[in-house]
DNA sequence: TCTGGGGTCCTAGGACCC
DNA sequence: TCTGGGGTCCTAGGACCC
């Protein structure tokens, strides 16, 4: 049996989420910006077309906005999160062997359906998301994934193709003129660092690549660089990675509101990105061996510095005061009070599943100091989900609030709160 | 004045051991 | 002044992704 992978990928994600309840805004040119407004993380056809790039810094495009008219939101999470929830749903009824890449992307593995025409069954597809949910998707259907999304990739981008491209069961020559139309730095897996090199080597559409020598692209690029080169050929090297893999690291990490030097407003920082690393790793049912933390200056100002620090777990955890406490402890000593801090994260990872810990790690310790802990944290949880977010919290994390995010644009929360649900007004 | 956040995987090199 | 070979584990850094 042959394999056949499809990729659904939603176009202009965060924009269309936004579209939803806005459909004024069809047609029109919309960004929607990263935290504190700082630059476009999702653009509209419209924008891209003003020649708005990925990752644009909104103060340098303010002119340009306010010339053409362009529609701003500030990212709005918790909608795109829902809504990337509804479509999972749908796919998921259709097949389980569904891996969801990303929150804008998800494989469907084909292979078992008995699909008789494949762009029929893609068409179906994008019309049930669009008129169910409100998104619009491209499909592209291949052997391989990275023809899959090459495939979802000139969907998007050729109209003629009406979102949805095939290249499953087709001829090599089918295949190669996609890919001779598939510029090398569009190819998944040629980053910023690739390209050039490859260019370098006279490489410029997918279609050359497809046709390396792989034992060239793994002295080239690495064991992924062959890797990559034999799925554009067609043979696949990337299974559908279906079950829930155990996550490596949980990061929370943001970029002040206002640039500060007050320890306190620090403190603030590190204690709400441990409260809320920890609650993620207690719904992963994990514990950590490891937390880290870093504040940085600016970027983009002269005399760029940044502190680190790492700390290690003999018993591993997922208690947010241990956590704070060691945290705040350990920017202690990192705070230099002439310095202007822009930045603050905190890391975890070396994670152990909470399941194995009763039985393998406390022979020898008391388990009674776990177990507190461990009730005092669903205690929170409970109490916080119950009655709302940060109902319950630290004091420590209400130290200053300086830190926090400026979001002046975004829009309401129309399906994750109730007071914000929007409102229909029927005619008469 | 103003430039995001959260991940994964691979590789090279060092530490350490026999 | 000379000083092997190989294995494993860990870490930092690089590259990529959305």
């Amino acid at each position: 049996m042959n394999t056949v992978f499809a990729l659904i990928d939603c176009n202009n994600f965060f924009v269309s989420c936004e579209r939803i309840f806005r459909p004024d805004l069809e047609g029109q040119p919309v960004v929607v910006l990263s935290s504190n407004d700082g630059c476009a993380v999702a653009r509209s056809n419209e924008a891209k077309a003003l020649g708005i790039p990925m990752g644009a810094p909104a103060f340098k495009y303010r002119q340009l906005f306010k010339d053409h008219g362009v529609v701003q939101f500030s990212a709005n999470f918790e909608l795109y999160g829902d809504i990337s929830k509804r479509i999972i749903q749908l796919l998921s009824a259709i097949t389980p062997r569904i891996e969801v890449y990303s929150v804008d992307e998800s494989f469907l593995d084909l292979s078992a359906l008995l699909i008789q025409n494949y762009e029929a069954w893609g068409r179906w597809v994008v019309e049930r998301i669009s008129r169910e949910i409100g998104i619009p998707v491209s499909i592209g259907i291949a052997p391989t994934k990275t023809l899959a999304k090459l495939a979802s990739d000139r969907a998007k981008k050729d109209p003629r193709l009406a979102g949805v491209l095939n290249l499953a069961s087709r001829d090599k020559e089918f295949v190669y003129s996609y890919a001779e139309a598939t510029a090398i730095e569009d190819v998944w897996g040629v980053g910023r660092r690739l390209a050039p090199r490859l260019r370098g080597e006279g490489i410029a559409t997918a279609a050359q690549l497809a046709d390396m020598r792989p034992q060239h692209a793994r002295q080239l690029m690495g064991i992924r660089g062959e890797q990559l080169v034999r799925e554009l050929a067609g043979e696949g090297c990337f299974g559908l990675e279906l079950e829930h893999k155990l996550q490596k690291s949980i990061a929370r990490t943001r970029t002040f509101g206002e640039d500060t030097n007050d320890p306190a407003v620090l403190q603030a920082a590190i204690a709400n990105f441990a409260v809320q690393a920890a609650f993620r790793l207690r719904r992963e049912g994990l514990l950590t061996r490891r937390a880290s933390l870093f504040i940085t200056t600016s970027r983009h100002k002269p005399g760029y510095k940044q502190w680190h620090r790492e700390l290690r777990f003999d018993v591993p955890t997922a208690d947010s005061g241990l956590l704070i406490s060691k945290l705040v402890e350990a920017l202690q000593g990192l705070y230099e009070p002439q310095q202007l801090y822009h930045r603050a994260g905190v890391w975890l990872h070396d994670f152990y599943p909470e399941v194995a810990v009763q039985t393998d790690l406390f022979g020898q310790l008391s388990p009674a100091a776990h177990d507190l802990s461990r009730l005092r944290m669903q205690t929170i949880d409970n109490i916080n989900h119950r009655y709302g977010k940060r109902r319950i919290h630290y004091a420590a994390e209400d130290l200053g609030n300086k830190w926090e995010p400026k979001h002046r644009l975004r829009s309401p929360r129309y399906v994750s709160a109730w007071q914000e649900l929007p409102i229909a007004l029927i005619g008469q």
